[in-house]
This record gives C-alpha cells, sequence and structure tokens, in this order.
DNA sequence: TTATAGGATGAAAGCGCTGTCAATGGCAGC
DNA sequence: GCTGCCATTGACAGCGCTTTCATCCTATAA
C-alpha cells in the first residue's frame, strides 16, 4: 500500500519554463501577443474563413503558444448558446441507459453538443434537481426518461423555454414531446407469451420498482387475470436495488413458496440471469423445467446459457429519434414534430429459456439459440 | 406505432396562464416583484441568512411566481466558481466506472457539486476534447481514468490551474496526484495465484485493450515467464469492444488450439462470464476441468453458477479518497497531500471458478462458495 | 443625548466572451 | 483619378450574475 514518492514540497502544479503562477490565458491575451483585437480573435476560432491567412496563422501560434482554451461559460453568456442538451436517466449502471446514452452520444458530438447527462438515481427529488442543474445550466434541450415527473418538475420544464423529450415510455400528457412505448404492453405481451406456450404458474419478479417496471407488473397481472389466474402470491417485488445476487435471491424466495412454478417473467435481464444461475445451482433445467422470460435484451443474454428469452425495447432508435426532434427545433427549421408523442413499439426476442409447458417429459418446443422474434402489437 | 396526438398547432411550450412568449426570468426581474435590489435577491438565494426575514419572503414568493432559475453560467463567470468536478472515463458501460463515479456522486453531491462526467470511450483523441471541454467549461477540478495522456492532454491539464488526479493505476510521473493500483501487479498476482493451483497451461484473453489491460496482459506474461512456461500461443486480445458473447468467442478461438488448456485468466469479468457460459454450453465443467479467473469482481461475480473468481480493486475507495483530497485543496487548506501517488492495491477473491489442478480425477480444492481473500502484495 | 457599532441594503464595476455596427483599405470599373 | 463594393478588422455594449465598497438605519453604549 503505499508506495508513496513526493515530488518536492509543495509543487505548483501549473509551473511552466517561467516560475510564475501563470492566470489562465484569455482572449485579450492570445489577441495582445498576435498583434490584434480580441474580436478577430474571437472570430478566427469560431468562422476562421472570415480572417485573413496571415492574422489567422499570428493567433493559431498565439494560441498554443499560451495554451488557450476559451471561456465556455462566458462564451455562452454572451452568445446564448451553451451547446449543451440536458439528459437525465435514473441510472447510469443499468445497461439500458448505456445505448439510450449511446445514441445521444453518437448525434449531438460531431454537431458539437456536449451531452451532459445527470443520474437521478430513481428518485424524483433528485430528478427535479438535476432539471434544475440543466435549465441553469441554460441546456438547449432537455431528454428525460420517463413520464413521471413531480408537479414542480414539470412547472420548470414547461417554463424553461426550450425542446422538452420524454422518453421510454408513452403517456397521455406529453409535456413536450413524448417517443417510448407502453411498458404495461411490453409485461402483457411477455406475460401473453408465456401463457400461450402454455404456462399458467407463472411468477414475476421486480426490483428496484420505479414507475416503468411498475406498469410492466400491472400488464403482467393484467395478462393474467385476462387469462383467468389468480396470481395475487406470484408476485415478489422490492425497492432495492436490482442485481444479479438480488434475482437469485427472489426466485429462491418465490421458489419457497411455490415449488410447482412453471414460468418466471423477471422486470429486467439482471434479475433473469440471476434466476437463471439459481436455476443451475438447484439442478433445475432451463428451459426443460422452467421458462425464464428477462426485459430489456442486453447484450449478455444471447450469450448466457441457455440464451434468455427477453423483451427488446428500441432504446438506441428512441434516443435517437429525440435528438433528431430536437436537432431539428433548435438549429433547423424550428418546426415541431406532426405527432407529439411516437410509440416505437417492443420485440419479444424468444431465445433457449422459455419453452412449451411440457405434458410428458421435457418436451421443448423453442429449440435453444433460434431467435424467434415476434411483432409486437 | 404512432399513437400521435397533437395538442395543436404549433404548441409553445412555455405558454403559460398570459398568452405572451415570456423570457427567462431573471434577477433584476425578482428583484422588481419583490421591490428590492439585483442584489439583495442574490444574496436571499445564496446566503439567506444575510438578508431580513420580511424581505427573505418577499423574494421567496418572487421566485416561486416567476418561476426564476438562476443562471450558473452568469453566476460562475462572476463568482469564478463553477461548483463542477470534471471527470473522464473510457466508458459508461463498464461496471468498474459505476462505483467509481457513485464515491464521486457521494461524495460531491452534497457539497453542492456538480460532477460532469465526459467518455473518452477508450480513445485518447476524444479523451483530449474532452478535457478540454471540462477545462473550457472552468472545472474546479478533474478526475481522470488512467496515466496514459497524450502530450496535449498534460500540457492542457498542466496549465489548467486547477487540481489533477490520475486514478486506476499508479505511474512514474504524476500530473499532480495520482491514485490507484499496479495493474501489471494485478496480472501478475492472478496468475500466479493459477500457477500456485498447480497450472500451467494458463491461458489469456483480453479485449477492449487499453493501457491497463495491456499492464495486466504483461503482468501475467511476466509471471509465466517467471515460471518457465512459454505462453506466446496461449493469448487471445482484441481491440475490440468486450462482451460477454466475445468472452465465448475468445475463449473458443484458445479453446480450438489449445484443447488442453487449464486454466484462464480473463481481462475482465464479462469476458469471463462469456467464458463461463461456454464451458456450460459445451459440458466442460467448471473448475473441475477449467479454472477461470476474471477481473473487477464485478457484483455478479458471486452470483454466477459457479461464483467467478476474480480480482478486485477498489474502485469506490480510490475514487473517494481522490474526491477527498481534490476538495481539500479546493475548499479546505489548500494543502497537497503529502505523497502525491498513492497505492490501493488488490485483492484476489477466489471462488468456486478455480481449483487446484486435478491430478487424480475431479479433485476440488477451493470449494465453491467460500470466499477466501488472498490480500494482494 | 450623542457616538458607534453593526446589520441590511444598494450602486457600480466587472467576469470573458460575442453580436452589432462602424471604420478602414484595397481594387475593379468607369 | 474617383466611386463603390467587398473583405478585414476594430470599438462598444452588453449577456446575468457576484464582488466590493458605500450608505443607511437601528440598537446599544457612553
Amino acid at each position: 500500500m503505499e508506495s508513496g514518492e513526493d515530488s518536492g514540497p509543495m509543487r505548483k502544479p501549473a509551473a511552466r519554463s517561467k516560475g510564475k503562477p501563470r492566470r489562465r490565458a484569455r482572449l485579450s491575451d492570445v489577441a495582445a501577443h498576435a498583434g490584434v483585437s480580441a474580436v478577430t480573435v474571437s472570430r478566427a476560432i469560431r468562422k476562421p474563413e472570415m480572417v485573413s491567412e496571415d492574422v489567422r496563422r499570428r493567433i493559431d501560434a498565439a494560441v498554443h503558444e499560451l495554451g488557450y482554451v476559451p471561456n465556455y461559460l462566458a462564451s455562452a453568456l454572451a452568445s446564448a448558446k451553451t451547446h449543451i442538451i440536458g439528459v437525465v436517466v435514473p441510472s447510469l449502471t443499468n445497461g439500458v441507459f448505456v445505448d439510450y446514452l449511446r445514441a445521444l452520444h453518437d448525434f449531438f458530438l460531431p454537431k458539437g453538443f456536449q451531452v451532459l447527462v445527470l443520474n437521478s438515481r430513481y428518485s424524483l427529488l433528485e430528478e427535479e434537481r438535476a432539471l434544475a442543474t440543466l435549465i441553469g445550466h441554460h441546456a438547449e434541450a432537455l431528454i428525460v426518461a420517463g413520464i413521471d415527473q413531480t408537479e414542480r418538475s414539470r412547472t420548470l420544464l414547461e417554463s424553461a423555454g426550450v425542446p422538452i423529450v420524454q422518453t421510454m415510455e408513452i403517456g397521455d400528457k406529453p409535456i413536450d414531446i413524448n417517443i417510448g412505448l407502453s411498458q404495461h404492453d411490453a409485461g402483457y405481451a411477455a406475460t401473453r407469451y408465456l401463457l400461450d406456450l402454455g404456462h399458467r404458474k407463472i411468477a414475476h419478479i421486480a426490483a428496484r420498482i420505479d414507475f416503468r417496471a411498475k406498469r410492466r407488473m400491472e400488464g403482467y397481472k393484467q395478462a393474467m387475470a385476462d387469462a383467468g389466474i389468480d396470481c395475487t402470491d406470484m408476485v415478489e417485488a422490492t425497492t432495492q436495488q436490482s442485481t444479479v445476487r438480488r434475482g437469485a435471491e427472489m426466485f429462491s424466495a418465490v421458489l419457497s413458496r411455490l415449488p410447482d412454478i412453471e414460468a418466471i417473467f423477471c422486470c429486467n435481464d439482471d434479475l433473469a440471469l440471476g434466476a437463471l444461475f439459481e436455476c443451475q445451482r438447484r439442478g433445475i433445467r432451463v428451459p426443460q423445467d422452467l421458462s425464464i422470460v428477462g426485459f430489456n435484451d442486453l447484450e449478455y443474454c444471447a450469450s448466457a446459457y441457455p440464451p434468455l428469452t427477453s423483451v427488446a425495447v428500441p432504446r438506441y432508435e428512441m434516443a435517437r429519434q429525440a435528438a433528431e426532434i430536437v436537432y431539428e427545433i433548435i438549429r433547423g427549421s424550428g418546426a415541431r414534430p406532426k405527432p407529439a408523442r411516437i410509440d416505437l413499439g417492443f420485440k419479444i426476442v424468444a431465445r433457449g429459456s422459455t419453452a412449451q409447458r411440457r405434458r410428458g417429459k421435457g418436451t421443448r418446443a423453442a429449440p435453444a439459440g433460434k431467435e424467434a422474434r415476434a411483432e409486437a402489437k
């Protein structure tokens, strides 16, 4: 521990060849250095074609010489353009948001925007704070996950005067633009898929219950009710963090209550993976003895053994479309999209972890590895 | 698809009871509303105790009435305090950085700082851009992952005039503060651990090779060389993204070349999980037929079947210490820590995926589930 | 009663940059 | 040689806030 090695008593970090503290260079320093006015330097940096070849070269040299980095704060304040896109997601851990954020970065970075991501940690209050922060930073657009903001959040968003996109889920009263899918329908469809395979005893486990997980659960309950099945004691839920370990634990809890369970619909893939491991541990064969369905179709689903059936949501596409719409508004024609609500749907990706209910003994329907894609809706 | 529902022709998002466009409220608006001067409002917001009870109430009311949100840009420009901590990580996907970022958030958010995280996507150029962005935004401190910055990045950092912390790895020439561990030693120790179990044919797979992965690999090679084993054809590496699927693929590739492999050290846990699934698929028993070691000790390692042996790095602690040091400098006494370099070490967490090399038949040494913790170094 | 803190408030001056408009000068066209 | 245009460049006034210093007023001490 502690192979410490000091680099002398109180070293000054920014020390260069000269020994002085060296205040950060600003536009006027560069200007003086290059023998031009500050405005010219500003132009040389932002619109090089407006400046003569000679002057541009001198300015470039001065910029390098001084290690000049423009002060975005001042720039943004003066130009009223921050080039910031504000994004609030409930989790950075959750694999879903990785693709989602990647889409936003892919779209905005090449256009010179900065994507400022804040994490609400599944807390409405933290979301509120995050939104206030982003608005205070004058983000040029705000993209939030979910449609369940607090009243104050809605007020903040409505008076922010920038485009707002609510994603991941569609609702009836979008604040501005809404692009997502029906979590309820997705939960319903996943359950329906298991019912169609002949299963009746279908459990549901859910962790880190947020609004979306809750709606998926409602979809599950609805599907079960529609099939005339009482599922009251088949549900295991917690607001605690969702992990692979918890998936194993919750599945165990279900199992101790209902040893003859036939299938399980997990609120997300981490839980499904945990359930799968628990089956392996207990010698429960998947899918012969038990079918498992996850949610989100994360990368590892296809690689697990057996590969996990899951519900794929178009998270990349969703974010990409949100980005496009927003960009069109803030830098394009300013036109708002015809439908303020866009439903992107979902897909059930059937894989080896689910099979027809065995009548005789180990009859399997969906061969492992095959990826039958069932269109949603 | 497309359950569109427009809310009228070109709705103005910020419309309130009044029909006018409503420019965003600023300090002077609140001041006028409350019948005081702008400075007083500023004070009421930042240091409420400096303002009389009565005035404070009036201002609060005005703030609410107008939906006023302070303009951080202007605030930061005027006060030269941005309350921004700049962080650059190579990946948001990688489970390692989740805990790392959580530590930073846990520490800084309650102190009123905003943690601005930028993703370099394992690209030195993107890192350079990210750093320039953060410096341009006048982050009050910069925390970067790794010690391998470009020359230009180093120059930028050195002339930024704010504390810099390089993390995840320790090196000889820290820019300012360096807190991490020796990736080389960790790779060496993991390999040594397998050697000590009696294994000789130990493969190594690595994806998304960055500097740290490379050093771990060098540690592996060193350990093998020290044991007098030629491992030239036992290594499988790619710069492509690291995924569970790739772990399975790379392990397959190794297997086709060396069917009698006894153990495998994976550059990270995702690859290890992929290798584990591939073993299950092929009926290779872990650890009886093959030992698997991962790296990072992500959450799912302990829950897998069998649980994965991995190398735990103190990522949360590392970030927390970085945060503390930085905070002390920018808001505390300004004192820099004695050792500019702090080595936090690592731990090998032995679990069921590794066992003594079987002499007879399926002899197992480390019982699955037992978590023997071997101190590093 | 008067001197004197000290709390509460305001006025003015920027923070470092950009938008706007004016000024300069070179050069083609007549 | 003069006019007018275009390409460059510069001056100036803020963007919305905080800092600093001055002012006012009330409460307390002498």
